[in-house]
DNA sequence: TGATAAAATTAGGATTACCTAACTCTTTGA
DNA sequence: TCAAAGAGTTAGGTAATCCTAATTTTATCA
């Protein structure tokens, strides 16, 4: 077994993550319903983040995150975010973005990545200039009503 | 085997179909090539796009699209295209963007492919308000520029 | 034309992630 | 308190891709 990071190993980390948040520690059951999964797939993984370090857990127990696993969440789910509020930006209907910003997040490299979050800041940052960045938004939404055919 | 179209099966169509507009017909070692993966992995894909009808495919023969195969892999070629102008338009560099197109190009819901085709549209049909989408891009590159430290 | 080089194929493995079914702990409530 | 119910585990599989190391076929050119 190579025991590295992988896609999913992420998913499952911020899973984890985004439980622990509103109950403190997170079970298998809250982390296979979180991922969409049965719970014998959520034991397989929790093994391998507690090998990689990433969690604590023992057998029959809780799961909590190590340091390391809480700060490697917390760069994923920032840029979940990235992702949410760049859908958000081209208007992806709010259920549909939910799920596709969980698929944007993987195997980009750094510098895309790097690259949706400026262009995301881009298009917020209207304090820079309110006016030209209003205009945008609500021309790319006429725009996308024009085209609805 | 269950035989459906996966993510990989469209990155080989696609590979395949971008060889045949060249050369009129792919090798096993274009395929290969195309793909960065070794000749026994392309010819097992191969197999599988035979088995599919997508390709006709004959021992130590060449491969060719069929109809089918012709008509999903243009499908799969636009949403291509439509990812790597996105890039474009974000600024990613040519390089990491080839590789990255790639990724977006699974998973994502078909709602989500159109936002993303539809702003692509907006930016580049700069007919429409030349003055305005100039402007933009060039906003947004100083502001990459800006950002750079 | 026949030896070598190049291309393609096959066999046999590995990896990641998921599942079902059976089993083992733990919790809970009568 | 102890038997179900519920939660968690394990064993054993499947599927998709990829790989390496033979092996087989085809192409090339002296």
């Amino acid at each position: 077994m190579r025991m590295e990071v992988t896609g999913k190993a992420e998913d499952y980390l911020r899973g984890i993550y985004e439980i622990t948040q509103q109950k403190g520690f997170a079970r298998i059951r809250d982390i296979a319903n979180n991922l969409t999964v049965k719970p014998s797939s959520a034991v397989e993984m929790v093994r391998k983040l507690d090998r990689l370090q990433l969690v604590r857990y023992e057998k029959y127990g809780g799961v909590l995150l190590t340091t390391k696993g809480k700060e490697m969440a917390e760069v994923i789910e920032k840029r979940h975010e990235t992702f949410k509020k760049f859908l958000e930006i081209i208007l992806v209907p709010e259920n549909v973005a939910l799920k596709d910003a969980h698929v944007l997040e993987h195997r980009l490299q750094p510098k895309t990545i790097l690259q949706f979050s400026k262009f995301v800041d881009f298009i917020e940052n209207a304090q820079e200039n309110p006016t030209f960045f209003k205009k945008w938004r609500i021309a790319f939404k006429k725009y996308c009503e024009s085209k609805v055919r």
